[in-house]
DNA sequence: GATGATTGTTTACACTGTAAATTTATGTTG
DNA sequence: CAACATAAATTTACAGTGTAAACAATCATC
């Protein structure tokens, strides 16, 4: 045990602690997790972890605001390529639903949970701003191509809910199982779509 | 402490243990509660609830169980009075939405809480295929009217998911502050019912 | 080499759900 | 009616949780 830790042995431990909190909350979900045995994944005792995060819930934010990038380099890459804004937006959904079916836990984590302290995080409200402005610039695009009219942020948050909706029903488990869900949101976006008289007409 | 419970004892003292236990799942949220203190709100000994349920799990469910039911006569009681199809449909949506908003903690109970035991209570189970059926029957009633054409389940769930997606992040606070949820879902609906061409055209 | 600061560990505590032992109060029986 | 049997409720106990506090171990600096 050095006498004194570079910042940047702080930034690595603490980003091995957030990669192997991930995969257990990934396994178990995040409440399912304890701090003894995410310790003993990093070989460390038990109140180590303490050293670099306040408590259990400052682990959570980190591993949220880990998702959140995550996320959000993950739309961006699916937006990179030069397209037409139509395809663009269209890529982007797909790359929503790709990340939500890959890592549901990570979904559920940004997401689902309520965490009331998330304030207290900034890192974490950065990569929320981060994220939530990566899903309306398409729309933003959208509408500046003329092929859209309205009010892009409130444009942005109905295809947010729609999409939200679906894949939650989905990882919850709450969906018939008659119902295929790549077929409900087929129907969804087409239906969304055909409704904001995109593309034509 | 009378030597032997009446069937009808021990189910009153179950309703009164589920109404409790809903209060203060609803105030803090059901993982949050603990049972020495719902034991205390019933002015009983923290042992006493395991003679009527197996275990806090068990109770939860029953909790469930209960919102489901509550849920579902509120849909019903919605869709009661004689209208045309297309009005019973928008009275059963805002049915949901009025649910939703007035008992969150009940919502997220229902659809965002994932009971992996699910399956180990019937009278859950029941409760949930008849909530979900209130929701498709009035589809159903538009496609014999022949307002709308498909697969009423498929038409249901895209409903479904619709509001769900919008509520969700409405109660766990993820919209954008500038976001008025209200506008959101009026928006969601009418880009909706023109996708789906009802009503005309 | 002694000192002092900084890292990590050990111990300890209040709290959780709940199993097991124990008490309490009643209905049945001699 | 007294004694018992038994169901109902309570008390006690335990393993496990997050984490505060005491402690041990290491190294830079004088």
């Amino acid at each position: 045990m050095p006498r004194v830790l570079s910042s940047e042995d702080v930034e690595a431990f603490r980003r091995r602690l957030c990669v192997a909190a991930e995969a257990l909350f990934a396994e178990r979900g995040a409440e399912a997790v304890t701090m003894r045995e995410l310790a003993q994944a990093l070989g460390v005792s038990p109140m180590t972890p303490y050293r670099y995060f306040k408590d259990k819930d400052a682990i959570l934010a980190a591993v949220r605001a880990a998702a959140f990038a995550r996320f959000a380099t993950a739309l961006e890459a699916a937006m990179a390529r030069p397209m037409d804004p139509l395809q663009r937006s269209r890529s982007a959904g797909e790359a929503y639903i790709a990340f939500a079916l890959a890592e549901p836990q990570a979904y559920r984590l940004m997401f689902d949970l309520n965490q009331p302290t998330e304030g207290d995080y900034p890192e974490l409200q950065a990569a929320i701003v981060r994220a939530r402005r990566t899903m309306t610039v398409h729309v933003e695009a959208m509408i500046e191509a003329g092929l859209l009219a309205g009010d892009a942020e409130l444009i942005g948050h109905m295809f947010w809910s729609m999409l939200h909706g679906v894949l939650m029903l989905q990882l919850t488990g709450k969906l018939a199982p008659t119902i295929d869900p790549t077929k409900l949101r087929a129907l969804l976006f087409s239906t969304v779509v055909r409704g904001l008289g995109i593309g034509g007409r």
